[in-house]
DNA sequence: TAATTATTAGATTGACTACTCTAACAAATA
DNA sequence: TATTTGTTAGAGTAGTCAATCTAATAATTA
């Protein structure tokens, strides 16, 4: 008998999974037909089907991709000397991303679908979880060594800078003023007067009452 | 001979937006047919394209309307006595309008289709850009009352508030413990160390020193 | 009232959809 | 080598899609 070879099946859900990607990043989800993911990966419906049971495997699997990449990120950041200095680069990481247009479409896409079908809208709600506890995991770590202000909750805090990131790739999809390259500043300023801790705790106090 | 009622007219086309934009929030645009929205309609395919040309002119003449919403509600805001107050009031209005599910979908909803779709990425881009120009006017103006730090240059600021919005919009779709009616006070908190003027001018200059 | 035209219904069309089926081919084991 | 089984192709299926067409009806004006 023959036995299935893990690498080559891997290698071949890959190529489906690369063809699909390009798929709905140009033309979505539901506008993607799987006969032009098969025309993309150079394979025949019946292949495709082999390694997918059905179109809606095929975006799962590729939103569990995305979820090893971010959690394979954050697994380095904790060791940084300066875990603000680090939230900046995992942002500037995120800017970087937001950049690719391919990237950007398909993390828009994948958030669109996650409100209409809710398989999509759990696994991405898991990934999701997953990022703000590692930001949060992070804020904490902060606090311990007055790196972040103490008065940021971690937990809103990591609500908040992930919001950011949505919002990065929100302008990416209507601003096309809006470059990645340019904008690195502002919001590193933005970050560093929100998250850095005061200088002194007066003004820490005022800011919190202007709020009320 | 007879003429169109031009009231008439408007209140059919309206009774075919709104059955539509319920069907879109629920399905997607592509994922709704315009038998569907027939249905939820309480009409004929026959009736519905006689007042629409093709399905894609009814998601245009939605990103029409919510171009008329927004402009209406910033003719409003110049008048505050207190700009901040009032940026951040409607940066409350956008979080109550990200709390009805129906319209965040859609918003969602229509981003993605402006990546696809580059009649509806001019439409929306130009809503967009018609909302920063109000916000950058808004800085502006806060500038000259020394409202909002001097060191947020205009532009790029509603950039960012713009990228806020959106982000309140991702946190809707990907995360189900994102309360909005929770959530005010650290944006607040965010907007307010982002924007307002510092209490002496050594501790600006030492912000900007930072970012660099 | 007669003529005109806006409005509406609903059957229909041809293209397209996700997915299945059958059968051939290729590789690996016994 | 013989056999088993993973891999692949591509025609085919049942159903759905946006949009059209024909024709009937309702409202308005002359």
């Amino acid at each position: 008998m023959r036995k299935i070879d893990p690498e080559k099946h891997a290698a071949r859900r890959q190529v489906i999974l690369d063809a699909a990607i390009a798929c709905f990043a140009r033309k979505g989800f539901h506008g993607t037909s799987t006969a032009e993911i098969c025309a993309e990966a150079g394979m025949s419906p019946g292949n495709l089907f082999h390694y997918f049971p059905t179109k809606h495997a095929i975006i799962a699997a590729i939103v569990e991709e995305e979820r090893q990449e971010t959690a394979d990120f954050f697994r380095e950041l904790h060791e940084a000397p300066d875990l603000f200095a680090a939230l900046l680069g995992f942002m500037d990481a995120a800017m970087g991303l937001a950049a690719d247009p391919v990237y950007s479409s398909l993390a828009l896409e994948i958030a669109a679908e996650a409100m209409r079908d809710e398989r999509i809208g759990a696994l991405v709600a898991a990934n999701d979880a997953e990022m703000r506890a590692a930001l949060s995991a992070l804020i904490r770590a902060a606090h311990a060594r007055g790196q972040i202000d103490t008065a940021i909750d971690p937990e809103a805090g990591a609500r908040w800078i992930a919001a950011l990131i949505d919002g990065i790739f929100g302008r990416i999809a209507v601003d096309p003023g809006f470059k990645p390259d340019q904008e690195g500043a502002t919001m590193h300023l933005l970050l560093t007067r929100f998250l850095r801790p005061p200088r002194d705790a007066a003004s820490a106090s005022s800011d919190a009452a202007e709020i009320g």
